[in-house]
DNA sequence: CCAATAATTCGATGATACTGGAAATGTCGA
DNA sequence: TCGACATTTCCAGTATCATCGAATTATTGG
């Protein structure tokens, strides 16, 4: 995951509607949910729900899929391992989120 | 760390300068660095920098402390595990970002 | 206290984001 | 083809964010 990409899904991610819209389509798993379901749930008005939803999938952490007359969205659980995981490697060291500038001169966990 | 947390902290990463920012200062270590040798580095006008370091600040991911006429700034890098780890916990359902909702019916990574 | 240094706050400007109703688009059953 | 449904796009208004020079505050050595 390049810079670029990070900064995309750590900007559609900060917003409380879409941090949990993306978490309920988390806990959907793969089979998604509907928008119409979605904005029920979520207590939002199409048109806004509409707006996080494209946000989302610009941002590569969603994906959408037509089934019959309604759209599914669902997690890209790829996406978001690969965000988790450039966080881990660029801003946290490499380690656990352990400071690097002293101890661990290689990338290395051994002991 | 709740969700109003995250969203600050996914906020105030979610921007190239400020991304940018706390990867030096996690490079830079507990040590941390004088916001003139960030701004040198960066090649940012000091008054920008100061308006991300505030944020930044604001957010919990970093840490000032005066050392004479210097404020050095440093990452704190429990906040960024506990960024972290709700992402992984919320996010990508418990385990390392795979599908919920199928498999694994509790938060257990036995066999 | 004074001059020099380090950094922040202020203020004005432009850009971008969020909201939500109304209108448009795509899909299907009959 | 028509009507109903599902959702998006359009639009305008409001709010928040980003930029950076100038003025201000804090700290220190002499």
């Amino acid at each position: 995951m390049k810079t670029g990409d990070a900064v995309s899904a750590l900007g559609a991610l900060a917003n409380e509607h879409r941090l949990a819209l993306f978490r309920f389509l988390v806990q959907a798993g793969p089979e998604g949910r509907a928008a119409g379901a979605i904005a029920e749930k979520l207590e939002m008005p199409a048109s806004s729900l509409s707006f996080h939803l494209a946000h989302l999938t610009r941002a590569g952490l969603i994906v959408q899929r037509r089934e019959s007359r309604s759209l599914i969205y669902s997690a890209d659980f790829a996406a978001m391992n690969g965000l988790v995981g450039f966080l881990t490697e660029n801003c946290c060291g490499g380690a656990s989120c352990a400071p690097v500038a002293q101890s661990a001169p290689k990338k290395r966990k051994a002991s």
